[in-house]
DNA sequence: AGCATAAGCGGACCACGGTCCGGTTTATTC
DNA sequence: GAATAAACCGGACCGTGGTCCGCTTATGCT
């Protein structure tokens, strides 16, 4: 899959590079199951992919560069499931459902990613491609349930409160957790509901 | 008023630390007003208050917090008028005005500290202090307008849109600005109105 | 006052993020 | 397959955030 870069119309990346982005990757991850966000030194990650600190820094910028290139491979797994994953998160449910299955699951994989995410420098949000895919999402959702007004809006300012430390987040708090779920489908129906005229 | 300190249990500071943090502060503003935040070295700040490096970091424990510190400052301002200023932002409007007040408010606020927000490494949200003020005022506002249910999460919820970059911010960007707060008047007025069972 | 104790102080020192440039590997052209 | 050009590589180097410890200064007690 790899090698059929013959589409691709900029000769895509050298083979040694492929490699070696995939090395520090690797690394990188290795150093962060075992140790910890404190333990991902730049020097420490270039010396365990056995590469030069000067390559690490041409392929991923910064450091906040590396981490968002590990939280990433976490989004685009989450954006999978959202696409074509099975219901009520994936495509094949009632739009409510969905919505509400994304409200939770989105909150869980902000959750589990949070030590990531805030040593990163809260690139979730802000960062572009991320932020605006969830946007999307909701926002078609929401136009599938009818609501009608600034869609762009009320769906960042949905996305906005799952979004880490907005609750004070005793992290691994399971009722804090269900709770947060719980107060962000209310407010859900609240946007929702205020388009039908009442309950 | 600084002299009363017979009420404090603890003597609180000693005349010189008193005068150093002072010298600090006001360095640190100074070095931010004159060239920005890439510019606040602590050992800039630490020099151009003419004390030494480790009574600043003793002082503000880190870069960050010498941030913090100073938007301490504006974020104090910006309570008081809150708490005391006039309507429809202070108290004596209807909870509605104060409500919409409120958020215009912040979010010029947070608009205009941005860059510092930013560099702090976002301590508004998650602040404890400079967030639960927020939340609470909203919460009891939300209460005077007879919002029923999680009014915690709801206020939190609704404070979270008005923070940093949830809307691609062009800061200084007046229309963008307008329209983010005429989205989140909006957002506002779902919440409330869904307790009055529809429009 | 003078002494004892604690708090404040400051600059030498360290670690880590980030840059730079000479040497090397890979692709392209004839 | 050799020559040329371009991209890649890596470690020496630098600046800045943060720590540490011996010295100084304020405060409380007799």
């Amino acid at each position: 899959m790899e090698d059929l870069h013959l589409l691709d119309q900029s000769p895509p990346e050298r083979r040694d590079a492929a490699r070696n982005r995939g090395a520090l990757l690797e690394a990188a991850q290795e150093l962060l199951d075992d140790s910890g966000v404190e333990s991902l030194t730049m020097d420490a990650v270039a010396q365990r992919a056995g590469v030069g600190k000067g390559t690490l820094f041409r392929r991923f910028g910064s450091r906040k560069g590396l981490m968002g290139a590990v939280l990433d491979l976490f989004e685009r797994e989450f954006q999978q499931s959202v696409l074509f994953g099975p219901p009520p998160l994936g495509p094949g449910a009632a739009p409510w459902d969905r919505l509400v299955a994304f409200g939770e699951s989105r909150l869980r994989h902000n959750l589990r990613q949070a030590e990531l995410i805030r040593a990163a420098g809260y690139p979730g949000i802000g960062n572009t491609a991320t932020f605006s895919f969830s946007s999307l999402h909701v926002q078609v959702l929401l136009r599938e349930l009818g609501v009608t007004g600034d869609l762009d809006y009320l769906a960042s300012a949905l996305i906005a409160p799952l979004e880490l430390r907005v609750f004070r987040p005793s992290e691994e708090d399971q009722p804090a957790q269900r709770a947060a779920h719980a107060g962000w489908t209310e407010l859900a129906r609240r946007i929702v509901v205020a388009d039908s005229g009442g309950e």
